[in-house]
DNA sequence: CATGAATGAGTTTTCATTCAT
DNA sequence: AATGAATGAAAACTCATTCAT
């Protein structure tokens, strides 16, 4: 339909707007009330047109849902990206990671709840594999897996599964997330994060002498 | 309900296995397919009974959904205690601790898939507080995060915030849980367990010299 | 769900009861504006139950479609076996299968609805084969075909193919049908049928000579 | 529309070949998906025009397929008349008619279906009279008329109604066509055309003898 | 004239809950 | 106590029709 240029045209641009005012209005419903008790009607009235209007741009529910969940994660990984490069340290990197994350979220409190949900419905049917969210899941912890691989070929850090250490890493940065969304937090998000990188940094163990 | 006798009534002593039975089926039905797509027909068909006798001993389907998270939890909750308080160290204490967590979700795949969507469910609608849910995390937390106390005060860890500390560990197991679930996993429950616990206990920091 | 027994439970007579009121009541609204414009909420309604009683019995507005249209042609086709096996004559027994059929349309006229409307139906899917409109009309013809075959073999009408014969008494009765129940008709079905019987008997007359 | 001249304005051709081009379209989709399947859209795109358009040539969906199965009819009118102006007898005649319909129908499949279903819904809606399927059926029935008429009145066939022999014509070739479409033939055209031609033309032999 | 984005009424189907037996 | 037939509210999705450009 575009007319393949470089510049798009006229109805792509107002159709890429309607998409993502449609997506925007999706993310707060969906995020709001659940895939199942969210409604067309609602989504379409977030999004300041009649029902039929957003069957004209995606094709089903299901399918405005999807593409919100995965315009979120989008984003995310974006942001990981920029803050994990930027940091110069292992450390730095491993907080980097953890603060991205949770900053995202706490600006974004609807795609946490879409993907926790997504989450809770992978759980539910059992699905092992191939998912959008397994698979962004997947490119996350990648980022953070190959930090920690470079450290250990460094001898930076001792030797350890990297793949374990990145996902218990993304793990604790999840329930960070969700506790500061449920119950709030006594501190900032950085202070969260550089106290979790701490322990995973340097353990339980006895202060015994200090390492840079 | 019961004539405030010692000796339960033979109608209490029916009707508790009756809601035993039901609870039971409830456990499957959600597990495999989640509150709003369980049906109470399915729940009464799986309990061998008609449908009008759910509404007997249950007033509404949320009704019976909470009995059987809060049956689940309970479960999981005495296997915790038990778990934890044979052990006879700290490490051995925190590595009980994620064991048995893991273990019971092997085993009650139905109950995690039900706490998770239980957490979905409270994040979506962005409950900050007191719901079942959020009490039984609390509640299993509790016991973890009263070993680390002990342990700081006898100087058996560095000094850390022992809420936080249990949190992360909670959220560890909570990630291996999940992970084991979905994507199965090369090692056992123990040495899963052991592997993470290590991890929290020893940090990433270079191997220096060795603790009891 | 009976037992088995030669005497119906109650829950079956019940059950049959309310099925035969609602093909009865889906008769007379299919047959007054169609399958697609008729609802499932005008069917309901005509039969004195709600919405959702409908799918207790018949699970999709197709299925109590069918089951509607396969009532009316079976009545139509006891009806056609009784009249037709009473006549003593080949000409009688043509003139008994016309004015079976015009009799029960007369009568029943949403059924001929119903019954044109699958044809149509059918022309439009371009089924060829196994519909049960098709195989309806095809038990029908055959009654006739059986008849002629019978008179050619007893040298009671000329040599013709029976099969063809059958199909064009056929096409008249319908015709017949329609045109009475649309424009009406001077006169009665009895001799409606007498005359296009006599068309056609004469027609059948054994050679005895010819014309150009 | 046009400005009343004898010389139709450019304007009223560009309209003329539009209009055109619109029914030949939903002809298509009409036939084959009928009335309530079909929709504007199919149509507009089978015209390669956009949906707009459409109603600034038809003002409703009934409009243009009202259109349709008038030019149809048309069409199949010119053909029957050309027919059986041609023929020389009287039994050329009704066979020039059966074979006319049936070699219209055959060629235009699409034709067929809507008119079925529009003897279906005027079936179904009870409608006695001034249908547009209803004139169209008198028109070429009339055609037959004439030419038993003016048999009868020349002694060439026995002394029948001929308004009935007609109409019992037409239905023998309605069946006819609709079998052939539906289920096909073994023989030709032509010959199913001759047979039944024969078999009427056996039953209008003036009188020479009785049988029982 | 032509377009096609937007509308919203209308339909089938599901299922928690009730209640007469 | 137990049943299961009946209810009716609710929701996804379709498409004829309109109208601003």
């Amino acid at each position: 339909m575009s007319r393949e240029s470089v510049t798009p045209s006229k109805e792509d641009v107002v159709g890429e707007f309607r998409r993502g005012a449609l997506v925007a209005a999706a993310r707060r419903v969906f995020g709001d009330r659940g895939f199942d008790s969210a409604t067309m009607e609602a989504i379409a009235e977030a999004a300041g047109v009649a029902k039929g209007t957003v069957y004209l741009y995606y094709p089903s529910k299901k399918a405005i849902y999807d593409a919100t969940f995965t315009a979120g994660m989008a984003d995310l990984e974006a942001l990981i990206h920029e803050r994990v490069s930027r940091a110069t340290t292992t450390r730095a990197a491993i907080e980097a990671f953890v603060a991205a994350r949770a900053e995202y979220f706490q600006q974004n409190p609807d795609v946490f709840r879409i993907y926790v949900a997504e989450i809770a419905r992978d759980v539910a049917t059992g699905s092992t594999g191939r998912t959008a969210c397994h698979l962004a899941v997947a490119r996350q912890t990648r980022v953070l897996q190959d930090v920690i691989e470079r450290a250990v070929a460094a001898g930076d850090v001792r030797t350890v599964d990297p793949e374990a250490v990145a996902l218990a890493v993304f793990d604790i940065s999840k329930g960070l997330v969700g506790r500061r969304l449920l119950v709030g937090s006594r501190w900032s998000v950085r202070r969260d994060a550089g106290f979790l990188t701490d322990l995973i940094w340097s353990g339980l163990a006895p202060a015994r002498g200090s390492r840079k």
